[in-house]
DNA sequence: GTTCGTCCTTATCACTGATAAATTCCGAGC
DNA sequence: GCTCGGAATTTATCAGTGATAAGGACGAAC
């Protein structure tokens, strides 16, 4: 039996966790296939062509690409699909670095689709909705790259973050010492996204209040900082 | 006169620039400086440490590091900030790229307790103040990380992002079209911005409210989502 | 004038992604 | 059963990468 590109791909990831995105080399992957590097070039045109498809299929793990968002409950999904990417990108070892050379691709836009749909139930134009689904996209993502670089540091030089003598002129950031080392990323991400949500919650009210005033305007800003 | 350490890493990122991360070699950097390779050996102890340099000097070009932000006006100069960290990055061809392998230094560190200060002057305590100066700082990663990934792919392939036709069973996302192929970066990021600043003056209201009566808990988290 | 530290060069290493060309495998058609 | 042809893989090789070792040039200190 020939390999199978859905097998190169599932190898692909299970080594990835091993060796981490560096030591995942053509070669490497080859020998774990039993195989020559060369006979991946004939199912990838090319490495980048395999890390999306690892990518992809991350993602697919943890987000079922049928799902149905009501409009009702917006802040209850908004925040499972949140927590659900994270989980996915942080089951993998430098997932995040892995998925952040991919760009979006067109079979997912029939999901997202459905999300803005969601959410113009809940009383938002589409710009505006799509623009809140980017942003808590990029909060996670951001969230996720910056958790790994931190975990791979400590595997790799098995220091203490920031020890406490660094820590010596400046009371808050003592007393906030565990957020700095981010001792307990769960809690912490969880918190920004229940804030990046109430943002949200604020978001709709505004553009509600504003029904049919301006219509068709720049998108909805609310009135610029001072 | 020898080289410095200084102009290596000015020429980096001059070179970066012109040549993107992947381009940014050893060799080239060299040549592009009038030296062999090895040379640079002699002042980095290897290519992260360089990279780490460039990092540092990509943000101190925005961020002055003697700032007094006031507890008055923090909806402003935090939207200040993640404005000018944006523009850093996006100075600097795949300046996220670069700044995403680095961590946190502890020369940082008095920046960021006199933000933390000013929050808490803003009626916050220092861990939940640390939460939201690191939940923004997440969003312009992400941010810049997914606009400079865009803009790469945009110069390389010459392609439509997502072409009408790709739009074709999907009125809202055509509606929103201009959102998802991202054509006003700027704009979207502000909206995103001001949607997070506002979750934090819920935040901030909402801990004011607490005030005093569960002391010391777990860093305060309101009710959790449905 | 020799010695020592600084700065750089030459030569080389192990390794990377990728391609070309030759080869093996295996099933469809006869 | 045989052969033919495409699918799948191998061997050989390429240009280029970060990095190291060893040595040479240069100038200041003594």
């Amino acid at each position: 039996m020939a390999l199978q590109r859905d097998e190169v791909v599932r190898t692909a990831l299970r080594l990835l966790n091993e060796v981490g995105i560096d030591g995942l080399t053509t070669r490497r992957l080859a020998r774990e296939l039993g195989v020559q590097s060369p006979a991946l070039y004939w199912h990838f045109k090319s490495k980048r062509e395999l890390l999306d498809l690892m990518a992809e299929a991350m993602l697919a793990e943890a987000l079922p690409p049928d799902r149905a968002p009501s409009a009702a409950d917006w802040p209850a999904w908004i925040a499972a699909d949140a927590r659900a990417k994270r989980r996915a990108l942080l089951a993998y070892r430098d997932g995040a670095r892995v998925h952040a050379g991919t760009l979006p691709t067109v079979d997912e836009l029939p999901a997202v689709e459905a999300q803005v749909g969601a959410l113009c139930g809940a009383g938002l134009c589409p710009r505006t909705a799509l623009r809140l689904l980017l942003t808590v996209d990029r909060y996670v993502m951001g969230w996720v790259a910056e958790e790994q670089a931190w975990r791979q540091d400590a595997d790799d030089h098995a220091r203490p973050a920031f020890p406490d003598e660094a820590l010596a002129g400046l009371p808050l950031l003592r007393e906030a010492a565990d957020v700095l080392r981010m001792t307990d990323h769960d809690a912490d991400f969880e918190y920004g996204l229940r804030v990046l949500i109430e943002g949200f919650r604020g978001a709709i009210a505004q553009e509600a209040a504003r029904e049919g005033a301006v219509a068709g305007g720049t998108g909805g800003a609310g009135e610029p900082l001072p």
